[in-house]
DNA sequence: TATGGTACTATCAAAAATGTAAGTATTATG
DNA sequence: CATAATACTTACATTTTTGATAGTACCATA
């Protein structure tokens, strides 16, 4: 299934959660199991498909396409083809994508923060 | 299933991706459907078990327990446990947890940018 | 005519997350 | 003795996400 149900509690609860708080609805936004790390690596520049993949070696073709999909559905990115042979996609962060880079930076703090005071109180 | 399969394909991606960049691994930190929910409302100050409840309406006990016992294993929340009857539970950000709220605000400043954009890039 | 390169798509299966409904332990109080 | 209040737990079902694998379209080039 890659599509959510629109008749589901869970549909209900991501509905309304989001239009609880607005960190949250950017959660929903950001929630993908790849998303961030997409959006870590296009804050550098517009990259390719195969050039993302590269970057990623662990996602599936089809799970990085997926993840592409939503994140231009919700205009985190923005993607242009080429109409050349072999196809030429391109993709890079939205002008609200961009936004998100000093965020990223500081939750990319918290994080070791959050290791190290992870380790103190073990 | 509650826990996640330690032999699993998604389980070593998950692994890979935390190590990979530190905000990944906060987005693992923070990443259950009613995490940030909770860390919203815990931002407030301490709150008991029934008064989250109350607060996220369509959260069940179910769900709710699962998120704070993850949440405490992560150490982005405390649970004191009072010796009473009946029971009495507190949860309160740790130290770690709370220097997650001026992110959150950030965030949210960030959603409700991102809400408009959507609109005008409709 | 066969091959290569790119960016996909389709189908099926497995795993993970979430929801539903019912039950538990404790003790004060009526 | 029954009930109420609180914070859970358990068993099961459903939904959602992710993975594995194979195949497609396009055209330049050999």
């Amino acid at each position: 299934m890659t599509s959510i149900k629109k008749t589901s509690v869970n549909y209900e609860n991501k509905l309304q959660l989001g239009s609880e708080c607005a960190q949250v609805y950017a959660a929903l936004m950001l929630g993908g199991q790849w998303t961030l790390a997409i959006c870590c690596h296009l804050a550098g520049g517009k990259l390719r498909f195969g050039e993302l993949r590269k970057k990623i070696p662990a996602i599936t073709e089809r799970m990085l396409t997926l993840q592409l999909r939503k994140m231009e559905t919700n205009k985190l990115i923005v993607r242009k083809v080429y109409a050349e042979v072999p196809p030429r996609v391109e993709y890079e962060l939205s002008e609200s994508g961009q936004k998100l880079i000093p965020i990223l930076i500081q939750l990319d703090n918290w994080g070791r923060q959050h290791q190290e005071y992870l380790q103190q109180h073990a």
